[in-house]
DNA sequence: TTTAATTTCTATTTTGAAGTGGAATTTTGT
DNA sequence: ACAAAATTCCACTTCAAAATAGAAATTAAA
């Protein structure tokens, strides 16, 4: 698999707020903490605010918090506000269109996979993230 | 799954000549068959033969021809060979290391996914594009 | 031997993702 | 009111994938 990089970055801001105690997490915080480029960070951060997913608070002792429940926030919503899902639903031979009644030769091995893999993206929830062992990384 | 275009281009390279009765492909005969930029197919197949998954007959009456036979060929030999297949070994979420000891949070979902995805692209073979039943589109 | 049909080489341009820079704006604590 | 701490906005740069361009080299048919 390969998301953009954007959306790895995205998927790791989701996991560390999850995984920490804080209740709003200042750019400056996510910024020490996570490995991102501080001002490509802060960008996304404001991207993600605006498709809903976190809240901002502006002003001294500002950040961001989660905009809803996080078990209602799912892979694929993040990877969607940021580069789109579009591309995960298409054909892997990358043909302009798809026509169940004709497909292509990959198309029985390929789709049960493909349909497995949008499932994962889009049943995964931020709230499954969270460590329930406290024994994992993020 | 999002292979890169170039990787979709070599996958339909493959997925045509397989499907085709011709022995020796120009480049000319493929340019008019795959919806491919003329230039970039043009050098996509001098790549492709330099990783020795076809030969080149050049000089008149010239073309290509696969390097070996197409069960020897997997769908992980040409993602390889136009893009790397590092990429789709990594973490999803683009940790620079993975430790199994110390996983991240989405390792236990994630990991039986990609290890399909991985052995779809390493056992699938060019063999297996060809249409059997006549009715696929390629 | 000539010629036409090919592949090959090297270089450049375009495009979109990733990353950077700095000023403007908002809000809260004092 | 003031200043500090924060987000937001707009513009620019860098980098790699994708696409393009044109000349050179190779070969076999006629
Ligand atoms: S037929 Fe299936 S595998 Fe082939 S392009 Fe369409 S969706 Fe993809
Ligand atoms: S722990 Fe598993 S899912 Fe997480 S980065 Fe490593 S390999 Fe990927």
């Amino acid at each position: 698999m390969r998301l953009s990089k954007t959306s790895e970055y995205a998927l790791r801001i989701f996991s560390f707020m999850i995984n920490d105690d804080k209740q709003v997490f200042s750019a400056k915080y996510l910024v020490n903490n996570l490995n991102i480029p501080e001002k490509y960070l802060r960008n996304l951060l404001t991207k993600l605010t605006k498709f809903n997913l976190i809240k901002s608070i502006k002003g001294r002792d500002g950040g961001f918090v989660f905009a809803k429940n996080a078990d209602k926030i799912t892979l694929a919503d993040i990877v969607d506000a940021v580069e789109g899902m579009d591309k995960y639903e298409k054909c892997i031979l990358g043909f302009d269109y798809c026509d169940e009644e004709r497909p292509c030769a990959l198309h029985h091995r390929w789709h049960p996979l493909k349909q497995q893999i949008l499932d994962f993206l889009n049943n995964t929830t931020v709230a499954d993230l969270k460590d329930k062992e406290g024994n994992l990384r993020f």
